[in-house]
DNA sequence: CAGTGAGCGAGCTTCCGCTTGACTT
């Protein structure tokens, strides 16, 4: 039996510890927090003083019961969870939960997973930070607070099963509010001048391309200015080249890795995630989540060798870099490579990428500068007093850029720079064209995950573990959607000055698509609304940051953390209090106008299923007639027609078999029903206008794939079948399925061996993530 | 991956941060 057992937080961490200490030592993972308040109710004992109840969860069970018996018997415990907050507390919550022996109990942290740096850690134990521990109770408690006292008045006064909490709301914030700033943008068309050049320089030809700093408001402005170009000479009237330098971006944190994943591999900020994870498992990169840009010695050192081998002397430059990230705790490296020898990985496409992208990036932000050499070349014209300007740049050494040049969210396709050819002062210069094209002024661009994510750590709030779950979460909950747009065409007028005649032309460009960026939905902004105007304070940018400094000093000794909470917790509950009493239903009704038969008013809301339109009056005697939005529709910009185009289903559009077919919109969008049976409408086809032939063409399509599907029918059970699904083949009896033993043909199962292995499997009523079927109805006794 | 296909009167729903599996029928 080991002397001494050490606990870490992340069992590849343990792993690798394990090989530094030797047989004395026994290295074991919580595998993160290890207790947590209770799922079901608050948690949180308001009468005494904020006392929160932690359980620990079933599936922590199992490793308590381990870390229990090993501690037992050890010497010696050490605690070797993060240096933060967090880590602290899962230190305590050991401690706590493992009835540890605080005479045998030590606490440490490693600061390098090297042997020294370990031996030092060891040699450097002391006792758990109870503050620290406190400030981390603190910041539990008030989030349970927030998320669990909000989401209920939520539920009663928009929509059930709504949550709100101190993140994801501002997240959605966010949102909500570009999409207005969006909105109120007012696109201004402009004119921007450019004119390409011949130089001729020994008997060879190039262009050289300018542009006009200046734009014109009008088309007539820049008319009267190309006008003003015929006939005009054109001559270098000064050339200016001036030295500048670039530095490499720092290396990589959780949120800037998965910001340079989204923008040079395309990657979702979870992809990212997952990918990062199995190469941190795998042993290739350090931990991956993390606000600290620091590299370890051992990595610098790794940097230098690697660069000066590789590129020579020039190239290096010892660089440290300090985080200006909000609330950063740095209990962890920035991400990098284990060994910057190793270029290059076996593995998975999408691994590879990833490590090369982290290789990169770590070892140029120890590179040296770039160097460029940037010209503005001033061109007069004869004519006017305006000037053509032509930029370029050249690099005179390339610096870190020889291995990496971070991307950024704008694109900038309008820049004209480049190489330019040899000018001289006084030099002509023959014109090919001038062109005035209609540009337009753009506005803001809208978050992708990546994007909100930087945002979000702008502010301080959320932190590495949590930017994806938050990303996915105000998705789930329907608060926000990636869009996808096509966009449309639009003109724009060209007009050219060629041999001293101009000519005017009209042509289209696509604008307004989106791809993956995060808009907001109808349930999103009418939500985003309710809060903002019933709780501001939780909203405000600064919550996070403000409740932050109250935790510093909780973690300094200089607070309590039960009276901190108790002064927030106060005026909160009497908000919600107020809120839940004194508001009306909040539901963003908007009245469309009048039902042209009837004469009926009609509205568009979030009902209790989402956005719907409502003919009639809520509270009248005739009850109101609903019928849900379609998907890309919102409460924003529905109109009346379309509103009222809703209520045309169910529509029998012809017969099939002897049977109506019938086109209808429910939950998952549009159907078409025939014999009772359901057939989804491709999203190309319009549910308003579909017909009788194409209704049959997707009926005996979907016939067709079911046909497919199924590997064995029974004619004496019908209820019985055997079909292949997406983890191969399964028996389905009625609304059940079972898996089939391995090992089994299902070709050849019997109608009496499906049934024995689905009575085998038995009734499997509980299933954990809450069941799809209704549970049977409890008999209610009293009342 | 495909399937799902209501009713606005129960039920249940929810937070943020640590960390990985288990494994869907």
């Amino acid at each position: 039996m080991a002397k001494n057992l050490v606990i870490v937080e992340s069992p590849a961490k343990a792993k690798t510890i394990e090989r530094f200490l030797g047989k004395d030592f026994t290295v074991k993972s919580s595998f993160g927090h290890v207790r947590d308040l209770s799922k079901k109710q608050l948690g949180v004992d308001i009468e005494k003083g904020f006392k929160p109840n932690y359980v620990v969860a079933d599936d922590k069970k199992k490793i308590i019961s381990e870390l229990k018996k090993l501690a037992k018997d050890a010497e010696t415990v050490w605690l070797a969870t993060d240096e933060d907050r967090e880590g602290e507390a899962i230190s305590w919550h050991l401690f706590e939960t493992l009835n540890l022996d605080e005479a045998k109990t030590k606490r440490i942290v490693f600061h390098e997973i090297t042997k020294t740096a370990i031996d030092d850690a060891i040699k450097n134990f002391r006792s758990i930070d109870l503050n620290l521990v406190d400030a981390q109770q603190a910041r539990r408690v008030l989030d349970r607070l927030v998320g669990f006292e909000l989401s209920p008045v939520l539920w009663r006064k928009v929509k059930p099963a709504l949550s709100a909490g101190r993140v994801q709301s501002v997240a959605v914030r966010l949102i909500v509010d570009k999409e207005e700033e969006i909105k109120a943008f007012k696109i201004v068309p402009f004119f921007r001048i450019t004119a390409d050049f011949r130089v001729v320089q020994n008997g060879k030809s190039t262009e050289l391309k300018a542009e006009l700093p200046s734009r014109f408001s009008t088309k007539e402005k820049a008319l009267d200015f190309l006008n003003k170009c015929i006939g005009a000479e054109y001559t270098v009237h000064a050339i200016e080249t001036k030295p500048t330098q670039k530095s490499p971006a720092p290396p990589f944190t959780t949120s800037t890795l998965q910001q340079e994943a989204s923008r040079k591999l395309g990657f979702s900020v979870s992809k990212t995630m997952q990918v990062a994870q199995q190469l941190y498992e795998s042993g290739k990169i350090t931990y991956m989540r993390t606000d600290s840009v620091n590299l370890s010695n051992l990595a610098l050192g790794m940097a230098k060798k690697e660069i000066i081998y590789q590129f020579g002397e020039d190239f290096y430059q010892f660089r440290k870099y300090t985080t200006k990230t909000k609330g950063a705790q740095e209990a962890h490296e920035a991400i990098r490579p284990t060994f910057l020898d190793q270029h290059t990985i076996d593995g998975t496409a999408d691994q590879k990428r990833l490590y090369s992208l982290i290789w990169k990036r770590t070892i140029a932000s120890q590179m040296s500068n770039a160097k460029l050499e940037k010209t503005n070349v001033n061109i007069t014209i004869s004519t006017t007093k305006e000037q053509f300007v032509a930029k370029g740049e050249v690099l005179i050494f390339e610096g870190f850029l020889k291995v990496y040049l971070e991307s950024t969210d704008e694109d900038n396709a309008d820049e004209r720079s480049g190489v330019l050819p040899p000018l001289k002062v006084g030099q002509n210069l023959p014109l090919i064209k001038s062109d005035a094209t209609e540009r337009f002024t753009q506005p803001p661009s809208r978050y992708s995950e990546a994007s909100l994510v930087k945002k979000l750590e702008e502010l301080g709030i959320g932190r590495p573990s949590t930017y994806a779950p938050t990303i996915s979460t105000i998705q789930k909950r329907e608060y926000v959607a990636k869009g996808e747009r096509e966009g449309v065409l639009r003109d724009y007028i060209l007009i050219t000055l060629k041999n001293d005649k101009i000519s005017e032309n009209t042509k289209q460009e696509k604008t307004g698509q989106i791809k993956g960026k995060l808009i907001p939905t109808d349930i999103g902004n009418v939500v985003n609304k309710f809060l903002m105007k019933h709780f501001i304070n939780i909203m405000d940018f600064n919550f996070t940051a403000s409740v932050e400094k109250e935790f510093d000093e909780i973690a300094l000794g200089q607070k309590s953390w039960n009276k901190m909470i108790d002064a927030f917790y106060g005026p909160f509950h009497k908000q919600v209090e107020d809120t839940i009493e004194k508001s009306e239903k909040f539901s963003g009704e908007k009245l469309l106008g009048k039902e042209p038969s009837t004469g009926k008013n009609i509205y568009v809301k979030i009902g209790r299923f989402g956005p719907i339109a409502q003919i009639g009056e809520t509270d009248s005697d005739e009850k109101p007639r609903f019928a849900a939005l379609k998907k890309n529709q919102s409460l924003d910009d529905i109109t009346l027609e379309e509103a009222l185009e809703l209520f045309n289903f169910p529509r029998t559009i012809g017969t099939y078999e002897e049977e109506e077919l019938v086109v209808s919109i429910g939950r998952f969008g549009p159907y078409v029903r025939h014999k009772s049976k359901f057939f989804s409408l491709p999203k190309t086809d319009d549910p308003a206008t579909v017909a009788e032939d194409r209704a049959i063409e997707i009926i005996e399509d979907k016939r067709q794939k079911d046909r497919e599907k199924t590997i064995q029918k029974f004619d004496e059970n019908e209820d019985v079948q055997v079909l292949k699904g997406r983890w191969g083949a399964y028996i389905s009896i009625g609304k059940n399925n079972y898996k089939i033993p391995k090992g089994t043909d299902p070709e050849k199962l019997t109608l009496q061996e499906c049934l024995k292995i689905a009575e085998e499997a038995g009734d499997k009523t509980k299933k954990p993530g809450g069941t799809r079927k209704k549970a049977t109805k409890p008999f209610k006794s009293n009342k």
